[in-house]
DNA sequence: TTGTACGCGTTATCAG
DNA sequence: CTGATAACGCGTACAA
């Protein structure tokens, strides 16, 4: 107790929280004297005294996964500036789970939540409207949701990038993609696909189709892709829902001596460094996650200081051209 | 206040805490309050009066790499399990903002550290003595070290690792790795690698010799892997220290149509995926991060409840051997 | 500018 | 088994 060192108690608080307010003769004793005996105050009296934690509570899905980490970094690093602290969970892609988090999150007492997505257990915008705590959907772009979410629009990007393929000439599709169970935001891509080919008046055959995995894996791609490639007629363009599906792709393509682009173009979803590394580079859609992160933090830590910030953000999914892309071979016959 | 609704105080405590103690009907009349109103218990409040805040801070390099990605999520699940709760925090290999992670966290009250590594700030040590909250440093294995470690024993794994391509015949080495700097991780990696080949009366040229870049990056592999083999004699084997770097090389070389093991062996670190899914797939150490994260999770919470835990554990490093290793060339000519 | 005294929502300690 | 009541450590009007 600094108290007992100097001759105050209330003093000490001021000295900590507005130290212009002191006397310089007490405040540099204060000081001194804190620093001597390495007093740090307590979180838990100040949050019961503030009516406030300083902290917010993030449930992302998993953290193996470049974007979460790279948003939960950024998030992290940008709460830190207004000292608040980032209270981290993984939901393992099960809704029940999810609940169960954030329910032990209210309890700490965080002033705000950030989820992933935009399908929720159905208790759960109950949950958080009783409570009255601010919550950001994030990796998502919906307008119509009344929660505010920032993120890409899935189903955008992936309607322009099989335009942009549909572009190229190509007319026979094949789709490989995690299970949609879950995960609203592959759900959107895959609409996203197939609405833009809908509108060129295509669909992906079924046999052209792969789908159905938990979790992303190069292996499954691999053996996905090869069976997808031994349909008749087969595709002249996949799609993957993420990057990983993607090199899985391409590794196995190569493998089965099949020129990419010649043979068959390969895209990916999310950027990450080896997409450019593996032999041929692969098209794919740029998400920002650290800008996610940034802007997630700002616009909760405004909601949570009474501003009325809601966004609806929706940040750029870039198409990264590369040289994965090209017109079908069918053109070349 | 689920107070004014029934007719006590501290027996919502009870009943919430040890059902059991009280009477049925009062038990079943206050938990049907509860969850009328959807009163849940007020952390701050329990932990300023119980002096746990029933949280533990992590304080990791970053979550951008697999395993310590897994190990944080293996973490957090078994710390769920006791009702413990993870905070996380990321230091980006910088010691002074590790220690300005680890103050936030005591200054929550955090009940134990997480940290990753042997080396950190100098005051880091002397501030959580003083503080009396457990610690355990992870991803690491010091018997000497005073604090509790937990994880593989760098050194030992790549001396073990080196000796047996030594007994495959290579005699002239690469080395690719990052910077070493706040990295005692892979400081200790290139230990191993400099013992075992001492030991047996080599070792690693200069010019053989690629360190220097902050982060693990599959580009920058690359380029250092092309001069290394630029060298004249070039090495027969070139020892990645992660499993990135591991990647460009095996890339590289294949875009330099040296073939792999024939022309060059290349071993990395760290079991991920793609290492066995690239065209020659890689040797390497697999580390376990989710053993690390749950031993970790346990270790911490045993030293919170009191019982003196100074576990010193060495998990197992195991060497996965696979096609990217055989004898040198100079064997064959 | 500084000190006093009360309240924040729980748990722990005693009586009853 | 249950109800008062005193901590827990800090913020904060209010008084000095």
């Amino acid at each position: 107790m600094a108290r007992a060192a100097g001759v105050s108690t209330a003093t000490v608080s001021r000295a900590m929280n507005q130290p212009e307010i002191v006397s310089n003769e007490l405040r540099t004793r204060i000081f001194a004297i804190v620093e001597h005996l390495g007093w740090v105050p307590d979180g838990a009296a100040r949050a019961l005294a503030t009516r406030r934690s300083g902290a917010v509570g993030a449930v992302f899905p998993t953290l193996s996964h470049g974007d979460f980490a790279r948003a939960a970094t950024a998030l992290q690093r940008e709460l830190l500036i207004e000292d608040y602290i980032l209270l981290l969970a993984c939901s393992e892609y099960d809704p029940d789970q999810e609940l169960r988090q954030v329910r032990k999150f209210l309890e700490r007492g965080v002033d705000g939540i950030i989820l992933v997505g935009d399908a929720h257990h159905p208790d759960l915008p109950i949950l958080l409207k009783r409570q009255g705590i601010p919550s950001i959907n994030t990796f998502v772009y919906d307008p119509t949701s009344p929660t505010s979410s920032i993120g890409p629009d899935n189903r955008k990007a992936l309607f322009d990038l099989t335009d942009y393929l549909v572009g190229l000439g190509h007319t026979r599709f094949g789709v490989i993609a995690q299970s949609t169970e879950n995960n609203d935001r592959v759900a959107a891509r895959l609409a996203g696909i197939r609405d833009a080919l809908g509108y060129h008046g295509l669909a992906v055959r079924p046999v052209h189709w792969g789908e159905g995995m938990k979790l992303s894996s190069v292996a499954e791609a691999r053996s996905i892709f090869r069976r997808i490639m031994q349909a008749s007629p087969r595709p002249t363009a996949v799609l993957c829902a993420n990057a990983y599906l993607a090199i899985g792709a391409e590794l196995e393509a190569l493998a089965m001596k099949l020129d990419v682009p010649g043979d068959v173009s390969i895209v990916g979803y999310d950027d990450i460094e080896i997409m450019t590394e593996v032999p041929v580079p692969i098209t794919t859609v740029r998400v920002p996650g650290d800008e996610i992160g940034r802007r997630v933090a700002r616009s909760i830590l405004s909601r949570i200081h009474g501003r009325m910030d809601d966004t609806v953000f929706e940040c750029e999914a870039e198409i990264v051209i590369r040289a994965s892309c090209g017109p079908p071979p069918d053109r070349l016959r």
